[in-house]
RNA sequence: CGCGGGGUAGAGCAGUCUGGUAGCUCGUCGGGCUCAUAACCCGGAGGUCGUGUGGUUCAAAUCCCACCCCCGCAACCA
């Protein structure tokens, strides 16, 4: 029979700058699957790899007085030492600017335009000229360039077009009738009814405006643009078209594209419009997961909290890492990344959970039974209750794993590691252990361990797609050697883990982290990140807090204190605020920097007695707008009983801005 | 009325398609155990499921309607 095969590809990530955990994220989903479909009996092709063409590659490069070439170079081997690093197993990694890939990116071209798919017309838009960039209307920032917020003009320039309204019809039909297509299917609906049935518009598929690109072949003036060159790799990979169409014909048409939810669209418009087009087979999934997210925001580079992966693992390993990835989210929705989620996890997955049964396992075969794995005795009911479980869960694993449920794949494993838990308190092997041997209870001791270690085999198998280097490491520890115990098929039928195996205790398999004192020393890694400052805030004011409540309730530390700056500043001008009875808006100087505060004085001073007064500035409030103004701050004043309210002021003469403490 | 996603216990999420006692992890409080990585096990507290004393229904987190708030997309940021 012939062995079914699977296909699987990440998006060609754009490595104009280093990748992050996002892309880390995706490409870790793809390995997972591709792990789990080779553990299961397929032959697996696993493809990734960078898309090196574009102007921004062109500018990065220019910018930092390198070649294009010589830039994504440099680039690529960060990407490939971080693969290694996360233990990324891809079967081949495609690069744009290969010739395996030029080449017949230039062949598909041309046959797209011999065929009339592809033809030749007039790009309308609005031209940015420092920028060398063409945008849409709807592109532009109140009418400016969306790059530089500079002027634009009208201007067109010429370019080839591929008709993708041609084969629209088709392709919805495809998709109404294949539901499976598009995952989640909601982004199905949503291309349906964003893009494909108010009817698609011919796209511009060449540029002229830059050169680091593959060239038409019987124009050289324009390079190709992006889709049918980035696109074009899922195929070029395989050999499509060449010589040797081995792996072509023995993988394609793929069976998903792993992509990211903002390139949804090209995957399920553009890509199989162009497959259409020159006959081939749409892939047979393309499934959209969701954006990790950091503190509820978007990672992006101008809001400086993006992750770096390499910092992550070198620090706590890259099972640690691939496990939270995914087990902390849902892949089809976006999902929160936290420092803390992940420590929190690790302790209490990893360590807690996992390595401590283990540990506990093995500690009690060591010292009960010699360090060999006992043989079980005849099994009563409780163990029959776990060993059903352990049963059931290859399938149930499996089942959610097809599905990209990864997150749920492993709650189900742990489950059964939460059960072993509990099945040693409630067979308590360690009183069992102080029976003399030849006594039912020693028989039961036998039969006890010998389950929690078979367990342990059978977790270690399941969770080796997600976490490649742990398994090994339990194999160790349990006294087996990787091969047919570690195998699929190992998990039909319990109690395949050989008695007399020599167990061996190791360290640790995930050691506990002090979480308070992992988080501090991660600002010093990540400078921006603010969840973890705020949380650190959070953790110190607790403890002073504690502190406090024994000397006194209300009381404040000195460090709670110093977050609020204060600052001198000078008035420079005062005036009513229009509609309001109590509000002055006051612009004030901290001689470095002018401020506008909106105060609520206006009954107790009139606008001319302020210039000149030296008053305190909060001066790190957050603004908030009163009355359509932004104030950027609050004056101190002191307000009696009878409602009289004073400014406080300075005493004597000193510099605007001075800081109060 | 541009499109999509989201709003469920202190935090992070599942449940919504296929209406029927509101669930998981972490945290918190109390108890147990001592094999184990101060880990593990048991129990408790904590939610008017964004709003509308809206509609449908015997029954709504779930279906329908209106509104509010957050996030993203709007032709290459995964």
């Amino acid at each position: 029979m012939k062995q079914p095969t699977y296909y699987i590809t990440t998006p060609i990530y754009y490595p104009s700058n280093n990748l992050h955990i996002g892309n880390a994220y995706c490409t870790v989903a793809a390995d997972s699957m591709a792990r789990f479909q080779k553990l299961t009996g397929k032959d697996v092709r696993f493809l990734t790899g960078p898309d090196e063409h574009g102007q921004k590659i062109e500018r990065n490069a220019l910018s930092a007085g390198v070649t294009p070439q010589a830039f994504v170079d440099k680039i690529v081997a960060g990407i490939r030492d971080l693969w290694k690093l996360m233990d990324i197993g891809y079967d081949d990694f495609i690069r744009t600017t290969e010739p395996r890939h030029e080449k017949q990116v230039q062949r598909i071209f041309t046959r797209l335009y011999e065929q009339g798919d592809i033809y030749k017309g007039r790009y309308e838009g609005w031209y940015c000229t420092p920028c060398e960039s063409f945008w849409l209307d709807r592109q532009l920032v109140d009418g400016k360039c969306p790059d530089c917020g500079r002027a634009v003009e009208q201007a067109s320039e010429e370019s080839y077009f591929f008709r993708l309204s041609k084969y629209a019809d088709r392709l919805i039909e495809h998709i109404r009738t294949h539901p499976e297509f598009i995952q989640p299917v909601s982004r199905a609906n949503e291309m349906l009814q964003n893009f494909l049935l108010p009817g698609l518009e011919d796209l511009s598929v060449t540029r002229t405006s830059f050169s680091w690109g593959i060239p038409v072949p019987f124009d050289e003036k324009h390079v190709i643009y992006v889709w049918i060159d980035a696109l074009s790799n899922y195929i070029t990979a395989l050999g499509y078209e060449t010589d040797d169409k081995t792996l072509y014909e023995k993988y394609w048409p793929a069976d998903v594209h792993l992509v990211g939810k903002e390139i949804v669209r090209f995957h399920t418009i553009i890509w199989p419009i162009m497959l259409m087009a020159l006959g081939v087979p749409l892939p047979k999934q393309i499934f959209g997961h969701g954006w990790l997210t950091f503190d509820g925001d978007k990672m992006s580079k101008s809001k400086g909290n993006v992750i770096d992966p390499v910092v992550l693992c070198e620090r706590y390993g890259s099972d640690s890492i691939r496990y939270f990835l995914m087990r902390e989210m849902a892949l089809g929705s976006d999902g929160n990344f936290s420092n803390e989620g992940l420590l929190t996890r690790m302790n209490s997955d990893l360590a807690n959970d996992l390595g401590n049964l283990v540990s506990r396992t093995v500690a009690m075969i060591e010292k009960y039974f010699g360090s060999e794995v006992p043989a079980p005795g005849a099994y009563q009911d409780i163990d029959r209750r776990l060993i059903a479980i352990a049963e059931a869960l290859p399938g149930k694993a499996a089942g959610h794993m097809e599905e990209f449920r990864f997150s749920v794949a492993l709650a189900e494993i742990w489950k059964l590691v939460g059960e072993c838990n509990r099945y040693i308190d409630q067979t308590k092997p360690w009183v069992l252990g102080r029976a003399a041997v030849g006594t039912e209870e020693h028989e039961r001791l036998k039969s006890v361990l010998y389950v929690l270690a078979e367990c342990s085999r059978i977790v270690a198998i399941l969770i080796g797609p997600v976490m490649p280097r742990t398994p090994e490491r339990i194999y160790r520890q349990i006294g087996i050697c990787e091969g047919e115990l570690t195998s699929w098929r190992s998990l039909l039928g319990f109690g395949k883990l050989p008695a007399g195996s020599a167990v061996q205790k190791g360290e640790a398999l995930f050691p506990r982290i002090d979480i308070v004192k992992e988080l501090e020393a991660l600002v010093d890694f990540l400078p921006q990140d603010k969840a973890t400052k705020a949380l650190l805030e959070k953790a110190k004011i607790d403890e002073k807090g504690a502190a406090a409540d024994e000397d006194g309730a209300g009381l404040i530390a000195i460090d709670d204190f110093h977050k609020v700056k204060l600052r001198v500043a000078r008035v420079l001008s005062a005036e009513k605020v229009e509609k309001s009875d109590k509000l002055l808006k006051i612009s004030v100087t901290l001689g470095d920097e002018q401020r506008t505060v909106v105060s609520g004085i206006a009954q107790h001073y009139r606008p001319e007695e302020l210039p000149g007064k030296r008053v305190i500035l909060v001066a790190n409030l957050k603004p908030a707008k009163l009355r359509g103004i932004v104030s950027e701050g609050m004056l101190l004043a002191a307000e009696d009983e009878k409602g009289v309210l004073r400014l406080v002021t300075v005493d004597g003469e000193l510099g605007d801005g001075a800081h109060v403490s």
